[in-house]
DNA sequence: CTGGTTGCAAACTTTTTGCAGCGTC
DNA sequence: GACGCTGCAAAAAGTTTGCAACCAG
């Protein structure tokens, strides 16, 4: 857990506290195996500390995602799912547009692309956690029968 | 402007029916030259027919969405953005975590690994609108500097 | 005519904010 | 002891829904 390390030193260098909620935050976030919403998240926090308010966990996603550990995406839906940045490889999410469905993929083929684009652009890709829309599977094969 | 017979077809083939309202919003998305929020969509058409209402907006592009003629993605804003699949080359968005702005690039080479995709797992990605989060040249090099 | 569609208004969901007291450093 | 942080509650923002009138086919 090299990151509570690295989240204490952060919090340090911007003249911010570390609290008991903020902990508690940062080791659900751990033990989340997939991309999970704020209430999710909440409703793990809630479990550990009955007295953590949803408000404090929108704050403390927040601050991660400011510390670079956390990241926010939304697959469309409206609602936004956070994830933990971790050392675990990279991997994508393929949102399904109908079901909503998130399935995690590695491509790896993607990072030098990725690469490049840093290169030539100067922007800086998060290192994870590309969203790409469409249709899973399931519900291809679906959309295509009532047509 | 081909994609006008090809909605007045989805819709005969769906039971359903062309509204003025259908038309003047599926023109307004031709006339995008960026994704745009629902408002934003909204006040291009009230600017047209101020009779129009925002509720009526969204409920044509969750329509135009069903029959694939428009994407919708979320920076991680909270705010959904909708986007005109056309005939334009396929490209993405590079979204900057701290400021917000949404770049397009072609990124052609993505292409293949899409299809690649597609064709081990079955997922069919949409053409275009994958959205890349990260930091854009300027507030990357200035979240460099504070540090 | 029939049944899909609309505008209006109100409800709903998710996220943000103000503030007084609390707790970390 | 100072100042950042929290919980509470209320507000804000975006989106959805119920319904009666409307109109496209």
């Amino acid at each position: 857990m090299a990151c509570q390390e690295y989240f204490v030193r952060q919090l340090h260098a911007h003249g911010l506290r570390l609290t008991p909620q903020r902990e508690l935050v940062l080791n659900v976030m751990h033990q989340l195996e997939a991309p999970a919403t704020a209430e999710e998240i909440y409703a793990r926090v809630h479990a550990l500390s009955a007295s953590v308010d949803i408000s404090t966990v929108y704050r403390t996603l927040e601050l991660f995602q400011e510390f670079n550990l956390v990241a926010a995406f939304d697959p469309g839906d409206g609602i936004r799912r956070y994830e933990h940045l971790g050392v675990e490889a990279p991997h994508h999410h393929l949102v399904c547009r109908a079901c909503g469905k998130v399935t995690q993929v590695a491509l790896e083929e993607l990072q030098p692309l990725i690469a490049h684009l840093t290169a030539a652009s100067g922007f800086v890709a998060d290192a994870v956690a590309l969203t790409i829309p469409g249709l899973c599977a399931v519900c291809a094969t679906a959309s295509e029968t009532p047509l």
